[in-house]
Formats: structure tokens, C-alpha cells, sequence
RNA sequence: GCGCUCGUAGCUCAGCGGAUAGAGCAACGGACUUCUAAUCCGUCGGUCGCAGGUUCGAAUCCUGCCGGGCGCGCCA
């Protein structure tokens, strides 16, 4: 029995409960929780039902809870309910059912925690984005592991989703760029408001390899030479960082192209159809006051030329037209000024900013060695990159870190837990219970211990204390996954995952898979075997949702 | 000044309006002739920033205040 079908179970009873006594069934909730209680004595799953009804129907909590109780009593599967303190129901499972999850696990595979929570969900997710002027840096990292973290539990909650990264081609950001690359060639000074790490020699270097002539065009060719090769040199190497970083893009989409197929101007029509577009002072500007924003926003300067945030609204516009229903940026904490007057531009499209469009703003990263955040980088001298992580940290414990907390929270990595071996890495922590159940199963298969066929599986045996620890918490793999999904929140799962990994070295600890010496081989060993591989499978499944590996050995 | 955001154990952080607020680390004390001790067990540790409010019930929701971070261009 798993959560889910315990949870139906108790919603049945409720129903059954109101039909009897001829409460109105419509106040009955669609889906319920089941709570997993720290304290043992409080049953294996509660139930908050009956205080929720109490208030809604005005029948005293209790009254409903033993009504509940009765009828749930009569559940098969179901060893106990009890009714505690205002109301709660504690749920005691048999052995049997609960130990059919191991079953279960193992046969549904690398399915197992799939779901259709976002089903009829078209989701766009937009992150890292970060300009080709350089290589991505310390917020990129974070969004680089936990975008493309999302975007694995948003497709696992069953959504469509498309993962895209803006490549800011246009705008003098690009200008700037070509100029400082330019003057490095040259052998300058970067100029005054330009870039000057060190990569930016390097890149220049390789844009003289690829145009050796390029010096003696004149300037302005020469620097729209430097734009060209040097940002698709540039783009490229960020696209390398991201693909060893194991981050994929569905799509890589050019702000040029807004420009060059008029979609700056289709938005701006599109807009003024909407009446939110006035002219003043020489300029076009968008009405975003009517929507809460805190002051009118320029699509338009008076010199004719477009403003980064008329590209916003039309790349809006753009993901909209093919089809996406939810747009999601991830931004760093710098850009969240910019949830205001994007907000109020899908609003003037006529869209409802609640439902269409989503900004995650995510908080600042430091990496830290010896007490004292990193600031120095071998490439751009000032800010930490993606390769500077995964050269201190390698890629699965990065991504693992920067998944671990929420967005919400500012983190401070320290280089020294997070390269360790041992159990306050939770990485390795995590990890080494993928290592050990392999290694079980390795040593399993060794003396001849196999699952065998799923009929001859013994659930019943299944009755320590510690393997039923260990079943509820791979029973809450499913919800786990969904609920992440749903608030766009893949910490969750490795704060799961390190629940998991706890509740298996206890089993380990207590519960011993394989018969010792020339003992034969029972059922219980081989029901253990059963527990051992779905624990596998959880732990597979979930960091894979991570982006990190669940090695064989260690 | 206005806006957003955060404030939970010595540290790093979890915590869905529900029961006695948790984990890891640190500190201290235990457990390896047995499947990997990269593990497990125990002890210590809290005015959930402060003050009100809503509620049967608030770390969680609302208001105010205090403190930290960030943002407030016809920049990108």
C-alpha cells in the first residue's frame, strides 16, 4: 500500500462517512495528505481529514475522526487507526502492505515517482541566459543545476516543458565587448567601460587565428570582425562549460532574431492594440502602472532605438506564440527589480500574470575556502565560473550543493565539506548508499541470492522496525517529486534523498541482507534483496532528477 | 525614501496552518573477527529577530517595528 492509495482510502471513507450521516459531499477535498509522524507512537500515517471537515461541515473534529476511524478499521491493509488530541487519525499499516512498496518500486523501475500532477501543463523554462561576454559565472552555476534540476521534475510530474537559454547577441553589452577584444589584439588597455579578464586576451587570441588579416581591415569592420568570431567563439565555450555540466537546452534563442524578424515592432503593435502603449517626450512607452508597476516603462527611445525591455516583451510574446502557457524565468537577485514591469507586460498582453508568467529569483552564491569566500579566478581575475566550480568541487557534488538549498536562501559552499569523504558531505552521504545497495546486490548475486520471481516475494517479512522505516520513506518518493515540481523547488528531493540515505544505513546496520557463511538461503534474505534494489532505484531515480550519478562503487 | 527578500541550535540549513520545532556539522561519549565504519547509536544544544492580530491550533497567514542582502535609468 503506498501513500497515495492510502491517502484514496481515507478520502473513500470520508465519503462513505458523509453519505451516512448526510453531510454534503461536495465540501469533501479531492486529494488528501498523508503525514509521515516523527513520533512512532503516533501510527505509521495521519491523517489531518477530520480536523479539515471539522471546521467545514461544524461537526466536532473528533466525532468525524472516530466515524473515520470505524469505517477505515474495516480497510484491508489497514492494521489500526487511532484517534489523538483534537482529531488526528494515526494509521497503522500491516506488514504485508506496507512491504509490497519494495515490490512495487522494483517493477515500476526508473518510473517509479513519475506522475501526471502538471499533465495539461505547456511549461517554457528560461534560465541562466548569461550574455556571451564571458563565462558563466557564480549565479549562472546555481541556475545552471537547479534550472535544468526543474526542468527534470517538471517533465517527471508529467508537464511539457521546453528548457531555453536567451542569448543576448544585441545591445552594447556585445559593443563593448567586440571593443575590448579589439583593443586586446592591438595589444591595449581594455577600454574605459569594456572587459578585461584574462580570457578576454585568450579569445582575442583565437579570433586572430581564425582572421589573421583582421588588423589591417579598418576599425570598424575590424571590431564587427571581433562581434562575429568572438562571440560565437564565446558562445561555444559557454555551450561546453554547460554540456560537461551535463545542462542541456531544448532552445538557444537569439535576441537578433527578435529584431530581425520585427517582433520588437509586432509587440509593440500588438500592445498598442491592447491600448497600453502613449507617446511622450519623443519616446514610445508601455502603460505598466496599470498593472502595479511602479513607474511607465520606454519600449522605445526618442533616438528611435529599442530598449532591452521591448525585447523582453517581445520574446514574451514569442514563447507565448509557440504554444507555451506558462513562461518561467530564473533570475538572480540583482534582476528581481524586473518582476514588477514583467509582471505588468504580461498583463497588458492580456494575459493573466498569476497563471502565465513565473520569475524565481535566486539568491546569491559564495564559494568558500577556509573561512573566506572565493574571489579569485584563474580566467576573469574577478568572479568565480563554472569552471572554477567543478575544478574545486567536480560536477556531481556542484550540482548537488547548488540544488540542496532553496533559491530563497543565500548559500555559502564551503570547499572543504563539499570535497570531503565522509558523511558530512551529504553528497557522498547520498551517494554511498547507491554504492552500498549495488554492492549488496553484487555480493547477493555472489552467493546466490536473487529476488526471484515477484510472486515468491514475502512482504510480511518484511516487519523490523528499521525496514519499515525504510519503506514509508521510500513510499514518499512520489509526493515528494510532485509537490517539488509543483513550487518549482528541487531542494526537496535531495533533503529526501538524504532521508532516504539515513533510513537505509539503519536498515543496514540492523537488518543483514546477506546469510552468514554456509547458512541457507530464506525468504527474508531474499525479501531484504527486494528492499535493498528499491532503495537503489529511489535513490537512482532522485538524484538523476539532480543531475548526478549513482555510482556502482566507491 | 519607496519596493522586493531574508532573519529557526555555536555553524550550514530543512520545516505543507497541525501533535513535544528537526537534520548534518561542531563538542562530548560509545559501536568494526559478520553484506564497504564513506556507517550506526547516545548526550549536549532553541524567547523560531521583536511586538501585536487572525485561528480550536502560528516558525508558517496579516500588520507594525528592528536587523542583513538586493533593486529603484529613454543602461544592458
Amino acid at each position: 500500500m503506498t501513500p497515495a492509495n492510502l491517502a484514496a482510502t481515507v478520502l473513500s471513507a470520508a465519503r462513505a462517512v458523509f453519505e451516512t450521516r448526510g453531510l454534503d459531499t461536495s465540501l469533501l477535498p479531492g486529494t488528501t495528505t498523508m503525514e509521515r509522524p516523527r513520533n512512532p507512537e503516533h501510527g505509521d500515517y495521519a491523517s489531518t481529514l477530520a480536523l479539515q471537515l471539522g471546521k467545514k461541515t461544524g461537526v466536532a473534529p473528533r466525532e468525524l475522526a472516530a466515524a473515520l476511524a470505524e469505517e477505515l478499521g474495516r480497510q484491508p491493509g489497514i492494521k489500526s487507526v487511532e484517534i489523538a488530541g483534537p482529531g488526528f487519525l494515526n494509521i497503522r499499516l500491516d506488514a504485508a502492505a506496507a512491504g509490497v512498496l519494495a515490490r512495487d518500486i522494483v517493477l515500476a523501475g526508473a518510473d517509479y515517482g513519475q506522475s501526471a500532477t502538471l499533465r495539461d501543463e505547456r511549461i517554457n523554462l528560461e534560465f541562466v541566459s548569461a550574455n556571451p561576454t564571458g563565462p558563466v559565472h557564480i549565479g549562472g552555476v546555481r541556475w545552471a543545476a537547479v534550472g535544468d534540476a526543474l526542468s527534470r521534475l517538471l517533465r517527471t510530474a508529467g508537464a511539457t516543458v521546453g528548457t531555453e537559454y536567451y542569448f543576448n547577441d544585441a545591445g552594447s553589452q556585445i559593443d563593448r565587448f567586440a571593443k575590448s577584444l579589439y583593443a586586446s589584439a592591438k595589444g591595449e588597455p581594455a577600454p574605459e567601460d569594456g572587459y578585461g579578464g584574462a580570457y578576454i586576451a585568450e579569445i582575442a587570441a583565437a579570433v586572430l587565428a581564425e582572421a589573421p588579416d583582421v588588423l589591417n581591415e579598418p576599425e570598424d569592420a575590424a571590431i564587427e570582425t571581433f562581434r562575429r568570431v568572438g562571440v560565437d567563439l564565446m558562445f561555444a565555450e559557454i555551450k561546453q562549460s554547460l554540456t560537461e555540466f551535463g545542462v542541456h537546452f531544448d532552445t538557444y534563442f537569439n535576441e537578433k532574431d527578435l529584431h530581425n524578424r520585427g517582433e520588437l515592432q509586432e509587440a509593440l503593435d500588438r500592445l498598442r492594440e491592447q491600448g497600453h502603449i502613449f507617446e511622450a517626450d519623443g519616446a514610445t512607452w508601455l502603460r505598466t502602472t496599470e498593472f502595479g508597476d511602479d513607474k511607465d516603462r520606454v519600449l522605445r527611445k526618442s533616438d528611435g532605438d529599442w530598449t532591452y525591455f521591448a525585447a523582453d516583451c517581445a520574446y514574451y510574446l514569442d514563447k507565448r506564440k509557440r504554444g507555451f502557457d506558462r513562461i518561467v524565468i530564473m533570475l538572480g537577485a540583482d534582476h528581481h527589480g524586473y518582476i514588477g514591469r514583467m509582471k505588468a507586460m504580461s498583463a497588458c498582453f492580456g494575459d493573466d500574470p498569476a497563471k502565465n508568467l513565473e520569475i524565481l529569483i535566486g539568491q546569491l552564491v559564495n564559494l568558500v575556502r577556509d573561512g573566506e569566500p572565493v574571489r579569485m579566478s584563474k580566467r576573469a581575475g574577478t568572479v568565480v565560473t563554472l569552471e572554477d566550480f567543478v575544478d574545486a568541487l567536480g560536477v556531481d557534488a556542484t550540482r548537488y550543493a547548488l540544488a540542496r538549498y532553496s533559491s530563497d536562501s543565500p548559500i555559502n559552499l564551503d570547499i572543504a565539506v563539499w570535497t570531503k569523504a565522509g558523511n558530512d558531505n551529504p553528497v557522498y552521504y547520498v551517494q554511498y548508499v547507491a554504492a552500498r545497495t549495488a554492492n549488496v546486490a553484487r555480493n547477493a548475486a555472489d552467493v546466490g541470492l536473487t529476488r526471484g520471481e515477484p510472486a515468491g516475494f514475502h512482504p510480511e517479512l518484511l516487519s523490523h522496525e528499521k525496514e519499515n522505516d525504510l519503506l514509508k520513506a521510500l513510499g514518499e518518493y512520489p509526493a515528494v517529486v510532485a509537490r517539488a515540481a509543483e513550487l518549482r523547488e528541487p531542494h526537496h528531493v535531495a533533503r529526501y534523498l538524504e532521508e532516504v540515505a539515513g533510513a537505509y544505513h539503519r536498515f543496514y546496520d540492523k537488518c543483514r541482507v546477506l546469510p552468514l557463511g554456509d547458512e541457507p538461503i530464506t525468504d527474508l534474505q531474499r525479501a531484504r534483496l527486494w528492499l535493498n534494489d528499491a532503495t537503489r532505484t529511489v535513490i537512482a531515480n532522485g538524484l538523476a532528477l539532480l543531475g548526478v550519478s549513482a555510482p556502482e562503487r566507491m
